[in-house]
DNA sequence: GCGCAAAAGTTGACCAAGTCAACCATTTAT
DNA sequence: ATAAATGGTTGACTTGGTCAACTTTTGCGC
């Protein structure tokens, strides 16, 4: 049986704080612009997704398979992967579509599934909020030495890696 | 300068995905509770507040901290420390004072200055909700075993230091 | 004392994020 | 053929949170 874990569970909360309020400071920057965290979010999966062969059973499916058509996410995978509802997931696709970020095209096996990819303007987008947030985290650790910043990758990873390896019910495979 | 600080940056990032997605988890408890995430640290910062002598200069302030009367926080105290809008704060000291949470009594030196305190309700309550945040941290480090334990007790401590190590203008001291 | 600025708080209108339930179209299964 | 599931859309609604205006109290210069 554990000893004393209320030191660990003390310190986590403690964690949380801390890194919460860091979290919200980071994204301050993305508030700032044209889009929402959850926005930001989904264009970020979309491009996660470059391709995918359509994971449905039947003939349709198999055709995807094989033929390897159908490529790109649908509304429902973003929706699934990002636990939002569907008719929020409706409404932010809209908003993209009508900016120009993506294309929605009915696909080839399955006309209700309207196959989803980021435009020229998609990626443009996406890359200036990556590179407004990577701007960010240089700033947060400019002021770290070259050994501190080896550490603190180190320890970010091990710290991924011992609260990831939790209880199969609280587990989530993520990058 | 420093050398090729874009390993940090995307450890960062990944890490940052993670720890989103693990304190939505943790949050789905509070938010199955009867109050918000921003109550439920309204309600904290009030128990974690239990005297404070009035600071406002002045005489009202000098008596204040020589009789040591006017205990207590008031709402600005709360809505600084927050960083929340004086009317949020209204509503929701509202919304405790309905459900017996809070007593809020006029200052003796400011009348205009409303003095709170949380009752025994409002103890228990956060309590419980301690209680409840608590056991979810304990079942997310079940799985370690004690060295493994205090590596990540060791380890959240050192991030925090590194990461509040920043550049003052990002420096928010917490805990 | 008077007048005025600042602080503390309240109120009402408002907005954006997010949820819910109903609904249509398509597709798969029996 | 028909039932049931999938994918998506719409409209109504709730909620978290913001903004601006206003009141009251207090502090300060005169």
């Amino acid at each position: 049986m554990p000893a004393n874990r209320s030191a660990l569970v003390s310190d986590l909360r403690c964690f949380n704080r801390f890194y919460t309020g860091l979290i919200g400071l980071l994204d301050e920057t993305l508030t700032h612009s044209a889009y929402t965290l959850i926005e930001a979010r989904v264009l970020f999966e979309l491009a996660r997704r470059p391709g995918h062969i359509a994971s449905s059973p039947g003939k349709a499916g198999f055709l995807a398979r094989v033929f390897q058509i159908d490529f790109g996410p649908a509304a429902s995978n973003i929706a699934g992967e990002l636990q939002l509802d569907p008719a929020y997931i409706t409404r932010i696709l809209r908003k993209f579509s009508a900016a120009g970020l993506i294309e929605a095209r009915a696909g080839r096996d399955a006309s209700h599934r309207r196959v989803l990819s980021l435009t020229m303007r998609g990626h443009a987008a996406l890359a200036a909020l990556q590179d407004a947030a990577d701007r960010d985290l240089t700033r947060l650790t400019a002021g770290l030495d070259d050994e501190e910043a080896a550490e603190l990758s180190d320890i970010l990873v091990r710290a991924r890696h011992l609260l990831s390896g939790a209880p199969a019910s609280e587990r989530r495979e993520r990058a």
